[in-house]
DNA sequence: CTTGACGCCTAGCGTTGCTAGGTATATGAT
DNA sequence: ATCATATACCTAGCAACGCTAGGCGTCAAG
Protein backbone atom coordinates (compact mmCIF):
# COMPACT_ATOMS: atom_id res chain seq x y z
CA UNK A 1 0.00 0.00 0.00
CA UNK A 2 2.69 2.31 0.58
CA UNK A 3 5.11 1.28 -2.31
CA UNK A 4 8.17 2.87 -2.10
CA UNK A 5 6.41 6.36 -1.29
CA UNK A 6 8.11 5.61 3.06
CA UNK A 7 11.67 6.12 1.71
CA UNK A 8 13.19 8.60 3.85
CA UNK A 9 10.53 8.97 6.11
CA UNK A 10 10.11 6.60 8.69
CA UNK A 11 13.02 8.20 10.44
CA UNK A 12 10.95 11.22 11.14
CA UNK A 13 8.42 8.34 11.88
CA UNK A 14 10.17 6.63 14.61
CA UNK A 15 11.52 9.24 16.15
CA UNK A 16 8.24 10.78 16.77
CA UNK A 17 6.24 7.69 17.98
CA UNK A 18 9.85 7.75 20.44
CA UNK A 19 9.23 11.24 21.50
CA UNK A 20 6.14 10.23 23.60
CA UNK A 21 8.12 7.64 25.48
CA UNK A 22 10.47 4.82 25.33
CA UNK A 23 9.38 1.68 23.58
CA UNK A 24 10.25 -1.93 22.44
CA UNK A 25 10.07 -2.29 18.31
CA UNK A 26 6.78 -4.19 18.60
CA UNK A 27 5.35 -1.87 20.34
CA UNK A 28 6.51 1.24 17.77
CA UNK A 29 4.97 -0.93 15.03
CA UNK A 30 1.50 -0.82 16.76
CA UNK A 31 1.59 2.57 17.74
CA UNK A 32 2.43 3.07 14.01
CA UNK A 33 -0.35 1.52 13.07
CA UNK A 34 -2.90 2.72 15.31
CA UNK A 35 -1.45 6.40 14.88
CA UNK A 36 -1.72 6.22 11.44
CA UNK A 37 -5.58 4.28 11.35
CA UNK A 38 -3.51 1.15 9.50
CA UNK A 39 -2.17 3.16 7.01
CA UNK A 40 1.40 2.35 8.35
CA UNK A 41 1.41 -1.55 9.02
CA UNK A 42 5.35 -2.09 8.54
CA UNK A 43 6.64 -5.40 8.69
CA UNK A 44 9.19 -6.13 11.63
CA UNK A 45 11.98 -6.42 8.52
CA UNK A 46 11.42 -2.74 8.38
CA UNK A 47 11.27 -1.53 11.23
CA UNK A 48 13.62 -3.63 13.27
CA UNK A 49 16.81 -2.47 10.99
CA UNK A 50 15.72 0.86 10.89
CA UNK A 51 16.12 0.92 14.78
CA UNK A 52 18.90 -0.52 14.42
CA UNK A 53 20.47 2.57 12.30
CA UNK A 54 19.08 4.94 14.17
CA UNK A 55 20.84 4.18 17.50
CA UNK A 56 24.17 3.72 15.47
CA UNK A 57 23.81 7.21 14.60
CA UNK A 58 23.51 7.88 18.29
CA UNK A 59 19.84 9.27 17.98
CA UNK A 60 18.58 6.08 19.97
CA UNK A 61 19.64 4.55 23.17
CA UNK A 62 18.57 1.14 24.05
CA UNK A 63 18.40 -1.48 26.80
CA UNK A 64 17.15 -4.95 27.94
CA UNK A 65 14.15 -5.12 29.43
CA UNK A 66 14.37 -7.37 32.66
CA UNK A 67 11.35 -7.61 34.23
CA UNK A 68 9.26 -9.49 31.54
CA UNK A 69 9.71 -13.35 30.92
CA UNK A 70 10.19 -12.28 26.83
CA UNK A 71 13.05 -10.42 26.01
CA UNK A 72 12.37 -6.33 24.79
CA UNK A 73 14.89 -4.18 23.75
CA UNK A 74 13.76 -0.65 24.78
CA UNK A 75 14.69 2.41 22.79
CA UNK A 76 14.38 5.58 24.24
CA UNK A 77 15.31 8.89 22.05
CA UNK A 78 18.60 10.47 23.00
CA UNK A 79 19.23 14.48 23.47
CA UNK A 80 20.57 14.35 19.67
CA UNK A 81 17.47 12.01 18.50
CA UNK A 82 15.44 14.99 19.82
CA UNK A 83 17.33 17.70 17.95
CA UNK A 84 17.09 15.11 14.56
CA UNK A 85 13.95 14.94 15.37
CA UNK A 86 12.99 18.90 15.30
CA UNK A 87 14.83 19.18 12.19
CA UNK A 88 13.28 16.75 10.53
CA UNK A 89 9.49 18.23 11.48
CA UNK A 90 10.86 21.34 9.28
CA UNK A 91 11.97 19.39 6.46
CA UNK A 92 8.67 17.17 6.10
CA UNK A 93 6.83 20.46 6.54
CA UNK A 94 8.90 22.10 4.23
CA UNK A 95 8.55 19.17 1.53
CA UNK A 96 5.01 18.53 1.65
CA UNK A 97 4.50 22.44 1.37
CA UNK A 98 6.66 22.01 -1.91
CA UNK A 99 4.73 18.78 -2.93
CA UNK A 100 1.58 20.39 -2.86
CA UNK A 101 2.98 23.39 -4.62
CA UNK A 102 4.47 21.57 -7.75
CA UNK A 103 1.25 19.14 -8.05
CA UNK A 104 -1.07 22.69 -7.31
CA UNK A 105 -3.69 20.73 -4.68
CA UNK B 1 18.68 19.03 0.24
CA UNK B 2 15.90 16.13 -0.59
CA UNK B 3 17.95 13.71 0.60
CA UNK B 4 15.97 10.16 0.06
CA UNK B 5 12.70 11.49 0.52
CA UNK B 6 12.12 12.49 -2.87
CA UNK B 7 12.01 8.36 -3.82
CA UNK B 8 8.43 7.50 -4.73
CA UNK B 9 6.75 10.56 -5.39
CA UNK B 10 9.16 11.93 -8.27
CA UNK B 11 6.42 9.97 -10.49
CA UNK B 12 4.13 12.04 -9.08
CA UNK B 13 5.51 15.15 -9.69
CA UNK B 14 6.62 14.50 -13.20
CA UNK B 15 2.62 13.43 -14.32
CA UNK B 16 1.83 16.57 -12.51
CA UNK B 17 4.00 18.73 -14.67
CA UNK B 18 3.12 17.44 -18.03
CA UNK B 19 -0.60 17.01 -17.33
CA UNK B 20 -0.51 21.41 -17.61
CA UNK B 21 0.76 20.26 -20.94
CA UNK B 22 3.50 18.83 -23.40
CA UNK B 23 6.85 19.44 -22.60
CA UNK B 24 10.75 18.30 -23.20
CA UNK B 25 12.80 16.87 -20.27
CA UNK B 26 14.64 20.30 -19.48
CA UNK B 27 11.90 22.37 -19.16
CA UNK B 28 10.46 19.97 -17.11
CA UNK B 29 13.66 20.32 -14.93
CA UNK B 30 12.40 24.03 -15.11
CA UNK B 31 8.84 23.66 -14.41
CA UNK B 32 9.63 21.62 -11.34
CA UNK B 33 12.24 24.34 -9.49
CA UNK B 34 9.76 27.08 -10.47
CA UNK B 35 6.78 25.71 -8.95
CA UNK B 36 8.71 24.32 -5.95
CA UNK B 37 10.58 27.42 -5.47
CA UNK B 38 13.56 26.41 -5.56
CA UNK B 39 13.04 22.95 -3.58
CA UNK B 40 12.90 20.98 -6.53
CA UNK B 41 16.27 21.36 -8.27
CA UNK B 42 17.35 18.06 -9.57
CA UNK B 43 19.71 16.52 -11.62
CA UNK B 44 19.13 15.56 -15.28
CA UNK B 45 20.22 12.04 -14.25
CA UNK B 46 17.39 11.79 -11.91
CA UNK B 47 14.91 13.57 -14.40
CA UNK B 48 15.56 11.94 -17.35
CA UNK B 49 15.71 8.26 -16.11
CA UNK B 50 12.69 9.16 -14.98
CA UNK B 51 10.99 10.42 -18.15
CA UNK B 52 11.72 7.14 -20.07
CA UNK B 53 10.56 4.63 -17.16
CA UNK B 54 6.92 6.27 -17.14
CA UNK B 55 7.05 6.21 -20.91
CA UNK B 56 8.41 2.28 -20.94
CA UNK B 57 5.04 2.22 -18.86
CA UNK B 58 2.96 3.40 -21.20
CA UNK B 59 2.30 7.25 -18.91
CA UNK B 60 4.06 9.35 -21.14
CA UNK B 61 4.85 9.66 -24.94
CA UNK B 62 7.37 11.34 -26.77
CA UNK B 63 8.14 12.49 -30.15
CA UNK B 64 11.43 14.75 -30.95
CA UNK B 65 10.09 18.14 -32.32
CA UNK B 66 12.00 18.90 -35.71
CA UNK B 67 11.12 22.97 -35.70
CA UNK B 68 14.22 23.39 -33.84
CA UNK B 69 17.99 23.40 -34.42
CA UNK B 70 18.27 22.02 -30.98
CA UNK B 71 16.97 18.28 -30.81
CA UNK B 72 14.27 18.16 -27.70
CA UNK B 73 12.40 14.90 -26.93
CA UNK B 74 8.66 16.54 -26.19
CA UNK B 75 6.52 14.00 -23.47
CA UNK B 76 3.06 14.21 -23.17
CA UNK B 77 0.88 13.05 -20.60
CA UNK B 78 -1.25 9.24 -22.01
CA UNK B 79 -5.43 8.90 -20.68
CA UNK B 80 -3.30 6.23 -18.62
CA UNK B 81 -0.98 8.73 -17.54
CA UNK B 82 -3.69 10.90 -16.28
CA UNK B 83 -5.42 8.23 -14.48
CA UNK B 84 -2.29 7.41 -12.95
CA UNK B 85 -2.12 11.00 -11.83
CA UNK B 86 -5.50 10.98 -10.78
CA UNK B 87 -4.86 7.96 -8.24
CA UNK B 88 -0.77 9.01 -7.27
CA UNK B 89 -2.56 12.31 -6.23
CA UNK B 90 -5.11 10.73 -3.60
CA UNK B 91 -2.43 8.67 -2.51
CA UNK B 92 -0.14 11.46 -1.64
CA UNK B 93 -3.13 13.05 0.27
CA UNK B 94 -3.51 9.94 2.52
CA UNK B 95 -0.01 9.52 2.73
CA UNK B 96 0.74 13.44 3.72
CA UNK B 97 -2.37 13.14 6.02
CA UNK B 98 -0.98 9.57 7.84
CA UNK B 99 2.47 11.15 8.17
CA UNK B 100 0.94 13.99 9.93
CA UNK B 101 -1.47 12.35 11.82
CA UNK B 102 1.43 10.55 13.05
CA UNK B 103 3.96 12.87 14.06
CA UNK B 104 1.10 14.96 15.75
CA UNK B 105 1.73 18.59 13.86
C1' DC C 1 -0.08 -29.88 21.34
C1' DT C 2 -0.74 -27.03 17.90
C1' DT C 3 -2.05 -22.52 16.38
C1' DG C 4 -1.39 -17.81 16.86
C1' DA C 5 0.11 -13.61 19.06
C1' DC C 6 4.21 -11.64 20.94
C1' DG C 7 9.13 -10.36 20.37
C1' DC C 8 13.55 -10.35 18.33
C1' DC C 9 17.00 -10.90 14.35
C1' DT C 10 19.43 -10.67 9.50
C1' DA C 11 20.92 -11.97 4.50
C1' DG C 12 19.78 -10.61 0.29
C1' DC C 13 16.65 -8.45 -3.26
C1' DG C 14 14.61 -4.61 -6.06
C1' DT C 15 13.70 -0.02 -6.82
C1' DT C 16 15.18 4.40 -7.32
C1' DG C 17 17.48 8.87 -7.00
C1' DC C 18 21.85 10.48 -7.88
C1' DT C 19 26.87 11.07 -9.31
C1' DA C 20 29.82 11.49 -12.94
C1' DG C 21 30.84 11.28 -17.19
C1' DG C 22 29.89 11.93 -22.24
C1' DT C 23 27.90 14.42 -26.73
C1' DA C 24 26.27 18.48 -29.18
C1' DT C 25 24.29 23.29 -30.39
C1' DA C 26 23.58 28.22 -29.38
C1' DT C 27 24.86 32.60 -27.19
C1' DG C 28 27.46 36.04 -25.02
C1' DA C 29 31.69 37.91 -23.39
C1' DT C 30 36.69 38.55 -23.86
C1' DA D 1 38.39 33.88 -32.73
C1' DT D 2 37.82 31.70 -28.35
C1' DC D 3 36.02 30.43 -24.16
C1' DA D 4 32.41 30.07 -20.83
C1' DT D 5 27.66 29.37 -19.99
C1' DA D 6 23.15 27.83 -20.91
C1' DT D 7 20.45 24.65 -23.41
C1' DA D 8 19.44 19.72 -24.37
C1' DC D 9 20.07 14.95 -24.45
C1' DC D 10 22.04 10.32 -22.70
C1' DT D 11 23.72 6.22 -19.57
C1' DA D 12 26.77 3.12 -16.44
C1' DG D 13 27.24 2.34 -11.99
C1' DC D 14 26.76 3.63 -6.99
C1' DA D 15 24.32 3.96 -2.48
C1' DA D 16 20.48 3.92 0.33
C1' DC D 17 16.59 1.85 2.03
C1' DG D 18 12.24 -0.61 2.56
C1' DC D 19 10.89 -5.14 2.17
C1' DT D 20 10.69 -10.32 1.59
C1' DA D 21 11.64 -14.45 3.61
C1' DG D 22 13.53 -16.95 6.56
C1' DG D 23 15.02 -18.11 11.42
C1' DC D 24 14.77 -18.29 16.82
C1' DG D 25 12.21 -18.33 21.12
C1' DT D 26 8.17 -17.43 24.80
C1' DC D 27 3.46 -17.61 26.15
C1' DA D 28 -1.65 -18.25 26.13
C1' DA D 29 -5.73 -20.48 24.24
C1' DG D 30 -8.23 -24.09 22.01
Amino acid sequence: MTGEALKGHLDLLLLAILADGPAHGYAVIESLRQRSSGQFDLPEGTVYPALHRLESQGLLGSHWSEDSARRKRIYRLTPKGQQVLASRQAEWKKFSKAINATVRI
